[in-house]
RNA sequence: GGAGGCGUGGUGUAGUGGUUAACACACCGGUCUGUCACACCGGAGAUCGCGGGUUCAAUUCCCGUCGCCUCCGCCA
């Protein structure tokens, strides 16, 4: 997985570079320069060839007659052996390299004396002795340890200011690998089933939608901007009118928002659309990607994916992307706890709200001080409170054990048969008594107390080690409700966008009760990660209209904002559909990086800016004028 | 916009209201023919992020500010 060398590229030595280093040769021709292997592919087999490598000196070891140098090219390490007896002209200019110097060595492969390999090493049973050294470039001392040992984690500002260095390491080196083998297997997938890649523009129109756009000040039109694209969703189902059928891009995409570990303003999207497809289609397509692209960079997902609605998700996950590596799925204690005299309960159930309960096994162990302060992160999810019991072997502890114990036996024996069904979970997976287990429950709101737990659900999982060594789980979430309210705005918004396809059979509600309606919208997550998300495209223009009219989006404003796309439609649009994945979220977790950073050769920091460029800055007063731009000092932030 | 954490030689860390700020690695000089995170001897290197305050005295306590990281808001 490490170097995928081929051959060697033939490489042209400047003439300067001869002139200046020949001093430190012996006389006699000018040897060949040109490489001809890489350094970490010479084996025991390779012995007695004369070689010429190319690399960077990662360490070097002087023995003063003798002196090893460490020399790196993205293949590997391999020692060049320096012996005073045998070469002294380059046993003299070795001894004076610097670390990460660019150096060209001819010499001889020869094996090892015994008892001299290296088995933590590919090419430990092997070492090069050098009859030439080039000195092709000297480096000064760098800033943070490069090599394959270097100790703890540098300060990730001087990593990106020194980005080169830092993709010097093996593992960021491999990270790179990673995405270009994932990316290479994924269009070869997508070329095999005719698919075409084609590019859409960068430069585009900003649409009220989503995300806040990028702005790119128009010279020709001073006072206007383009916007670079959050996706190029418009313009793919341009292509499918265009009669396209099976496109595919990988297409970066900017959002102006803030940024997170899982976050940066611009990211790499693998988009597709099809036309006259089924959702089946689209999810069965983008499944064989995946597993045979994860195939391409040696992971084996289980498959088939699982399939979840988003109602599942919500009351069973208290999440719409569900890690489902391990199991503790919410229980609705439903009118089993009305029985309880517990006035919350009765008061959160006569409101319609509900009675939902995490019931985790061997939770008991955990200390008083820990459940209140998973209570306290309930409370600031949104949950008016967490109340719990806890099983132990002189019965239960808690505040819900006077009211159990006060309750009528029929009523304490229903409660305590929902709490073991809660135990067992949906799948049955962990049976067993409640002695030792935890029950925490959340009244109230169905949606609210089901966030709130499915939060707790994650703390405790990270708390109790719930996630098995090596489990992945992929889940297609789908039937994503189509509309959501808008609170601030009061009014309803397309959960996905506005050109999601909803149910057949919800259509009845668009414009009674957009809340129930269900969209054609999915989202594929892998172990509680969201990797992209999808939908089947309205290609029927009164439902389009509908749409519209639910988002209160007024026909005159749908001509200003999206009217090409509807003029389009007008032409003969096929049914299409498609999704987008985030290409650097799924080299994250195949890479076990912590931050989507980690797989992004040139990434943003935090605050959105490149401590290696200097981006963003201000520009000349000069540049601003053509574009009938001013700055004004002190403006207030966004 | 909000909350939290961090900021000490080149790097990673330790530490303290008081005289000379400690350690490891790296760096520089030296010894060494079998190392591979070489070993050993010696050396240099820090206005303790910046500004202000409290104090006889601040790297340490307080306030502000900047930067980095994480989370919430925001974002598919």
């Amino acid at each position: 997985m490490a170097g995928l060398p081929g051959e060697p590229l033939p490489l042209a030595r400047p003439r300067e570079v001869e002139a200046e280093t020949s001093a430190a040769r012996a006389g006699g021709p000018a040897p060949d320069w040109q490489r001809s292997d890489f350094c970490g592919t010479l084996r025991a087999a390779d012995e007695g060839k004369v070689v010429v490598l190319d690399g960077w000196v990662q360490r070097i070891r002087d023995h003063g007659q003798l002196v090893f140098l460490d020399l790196r090219d993205r293949t590997g390490v391999v020692q060049v052996t320096c012996d005073a007896s045998r070469t002294p002209e380059v046993h003299a200019v070795v001894r004076d390299l610097k670390p990460e110097s660019v150096v060209a060595v001819r010499g001889r492969v020869r094996r090892r004396a015994p008892g001299a390999e290296n088995p933590r090493m590919a090419t430990g049973e092997i070492e090069v002795e050098p009859e030439r050294l080039l000195v092709l470039a000297a480096a000064k001392t760098p800033p943070f340890p490069i090599g394959a040992h270097a100790p703890g984690e540098v300060d990730e500002r001087l990593r990106l200011r020194h980005r080169y260095l830092d993709l010097r390491r093996p593992e960021m080196f491999a990270h790179l690998v990673l995405r270009h083998r994932f990316v290479k297997a994924a269009r070869d997938f997508f070329d095999a089933r005719g698919f075409l890649e084609i590019e859409t523009p960068m430069l585009t129109r900003s649409t009220p939608e989503g995300a806040r756009d990028f702005l790119v000040p128009s010279r020709l039109e001073p006072g206007s901007f383009y916007a670079l694209p959050q996706s190029p969703q418009l313009f793919k189902q341009l292509l499918m009118v265009a009669g396209v059928e099976r496109y595919v891009q990988f297409v970066r995409c900017f959002r102006d928002e803030d940024l997170r570990a899982d976050r940066q303003p611009e990211h790499t999207q693998i988009d597709v659309e099809m036309s006259f497809v089924t959702q089946e289609d689209v999810l069965a397509t983008m499944e064989a990607m995946m597993i045979h692209a994860l195939g391409a960079v040696g992971r084996r997902p289980p498959g088939p994916f699982r399939r979840m609605s988003y109602r599942e998700a919500i009351d069973r996950y208290g999440s719409d992307k569900p890690d489902l590596r391990f199991g503790l799925a919410i229980a609705d204690l439903g009118p089993a706890a009305a029985g309880l005299p517990f006035p919350p309960f009765a008061k959160a159930l006569g409101e319609g709200g509900s009675v939902r309960a995490l019931v985790v096994p061997g939770g008991a162990r955990l200390s008083r001080r820990e459940i209140e302060g998973l209570a306290e992160e309930a409370r600031e999810r949104g949950a008016s409170g967490l109340v719990w019991l806890a099983g132990g072997p002189d019965g239960w502890r808690g505040p819900l054990a006077r009211p159990l114990a006060e309750a009528g036996d029929d009523a304490a024996a229903r409660f305590l048969a929902a709490l073991r069904e809660g135990l067992a979970g949906p799948d049955g997976e962990a049976a067993g008594g409640l002695e030792g287990s935890l029950a925490l429950l959340v009244a109230g709101p169905a949606e609210a107390a089901s966030a709130a737990l499915g939060h707790i659900r994650l703390r405790l999982a990270e708390r109790l080690s719930l996630v098995p060594d090596g489990r992945d789980a992929f889940v297609w979430v789908t039937d994503f409700p189509m509309f959501e309210w808008n609170e601030e705005e009061s009014r309803w918004d397309a959960k996905h966008h506005p050109f999601t396809a909803p149910h057949e059979e919800d259509l009845d509600a668009l414009l009674t009760d957009p809340g129930r309606v269900r969209a054609h919208a999915y989202d594929l997550v892998w172990n509680g990660v969201e990797l992209g998300s999808g939908s089947l495209r309205i290609h029927r223009r009164d439902v389009q209209e509908r749409v519209f009219r639910a988002i209160g989006l007024g026909d005159e404003e749908a001509r200003e904002k999206f009217g090409f796309l509807l003029e389009a439609f007008e032409y003969g649009v096929p049914p299409h559909g498609g999704m987008a994945l985030g290409l650097d979220r799924i080299a994250m977790l195949v890479a076990g990086a912590a931050t989507i950073r980690e797989v992004i050769a040139f990434p943003k920091s935090a605050s959105g800016a490149d401590p290696l460029t200097g981006a963003p800055a201000a520009v000349d007063p000069s540049q601003l004028l053509p574009l009938g731009i001013e700055v004004r000092r002190g403006a207030p932030k966004a």
